[in-house]
DNA sequence: TCGATTCATTTACATATGTAAACGAATCAA
DNA sequence: TTGATTCGTTTACATATGTAAATGAATCGA
């Protein structure tokens, strides 16, 4: 718990009160590589802290193809945000790619936290503020850069990811397929 | 003021306490077409409650060239809000389309009332959330769907858009080349 | 009214990228 | 150890899409 308090800590200041309360919510857990902690078109209930691991949040198109929406390395939140926000069913499934350890909460008894803890409402905006910044930079890193550079960005924020994860992930990830990401990979050998 | 209070009352409760201190932070101001409500490079102070009128945001790749990011149509909150949270030089210019009619106020101002003010900090929260949905929503869009498909949901959702702005605007929103665009609209009237 | 400007479209061409299939290396399980 | 499986790479080919330039229509200002 002392990780996920420092983790919460950094994002927006958190009295010892408030933490205790929260903390009540959340049970550790373990997932299996390959098990899901989300799946698509599920009404979702559950938020967690991964605490060790990596888990990858990705949907299908029509064709029932896999697309690599994100990846989460621990310490990272985790949980289908928008199906928890809406009340919507989940479009986006989020699956273990290593063994994990998260620790899990219904989300309706955080919520319901909000109105007597005024910091943890505060640490919920910042969470969501957080959120969108992850998106927009993202958004305009695809929007400006080539996949070539978008692969480089990639292996530096995540060093050991290559490592552990296939590379038909990280294509789709990149939004390409498999063949020209080799070729990237090719020219870059090169040079 | 009512207009803006219905706005964010469909967001989140405010209490009438609340938006009376909320609402001496805004004055109306009026933009031209083609000025700017945010610029590139500059630290952005000021949020804005989009009453009339309709505002791009966009930002330039290395060659200068323009991606369109954004249309805001009123009723719309407008300003550089990764700027205004990160407290870093702005990427994304505003510039209005239209002539427009806005409600301005300094950021600053808003934030010092979240202490005082609980509902107001959901309601922070709130929009916060609304716009990472926004941006999932884009996201998943821009993986998903073919240009094509992209074109008709923008029409749907806008179907003034196409009389009030250029073409070469609509394609760079849609991530092509306007001769891209040119001919997807020529496909779509033959059949 | 007339010339200039803006903009959508079109054409020709080059290129990037996807798909499908084959191959081979590495890994894994029996 | 051996056969099966998974996965990255490569090849061949088709296609989507960008760029550059030309054209023509519409709009605007003097």
């Amino acid at each position: 718990m002392k990780q996920f308090k420092e983790y919460l800590n950094r994002i927006s200041k958190i009295e010892d009160a408030t933490f205790n309360e929260l903390q009540k919510c959340f049970k550790p857990i373990k997932l299996r590589k390959n098990q899901f902690f989300a799946r698509e078109e599920e009404y979702s209930k559950q938020i967690g802290f991964l605490k060790k691991g990596i888990v990858r949040a990705f949907f299908l198109n029509q064709e029932g193809k896999e697309y690599n929406k994100q990846f989460f390395v621990a310490p990272s939140i985790i949980g289908a945000y928008t199906s928890l926000i809406t009340k919507q069913p989940n479009k986006i499934a989020q699956q273990a790619l290593t063994d994990c350890q998260i620790l899990v909460a219904d989300f309706s008894k955080i919520e319901a936290l909000y109105d007597e803890f005024h910091d943890l409402e505060r640490l919920g905006r910042k969470i969501a503020e957080f959120y969108f910044l992850e998106k927009e930079q993202k958004e305009i890193e695809m929007a400006l850069l080539d996949a070539d550079k978008r692969y480089l960005i990639l292996r530096e924020r995540f060093p050991t990811i290559e490592t552990i994860i296939p590379q038909y992930y990280i294509a789709s990830y990149l939004g390409i397929s498999p063949t020209q990401l080799s070729r990237i990979r090719r020219k870059m050998q090169q040079s």
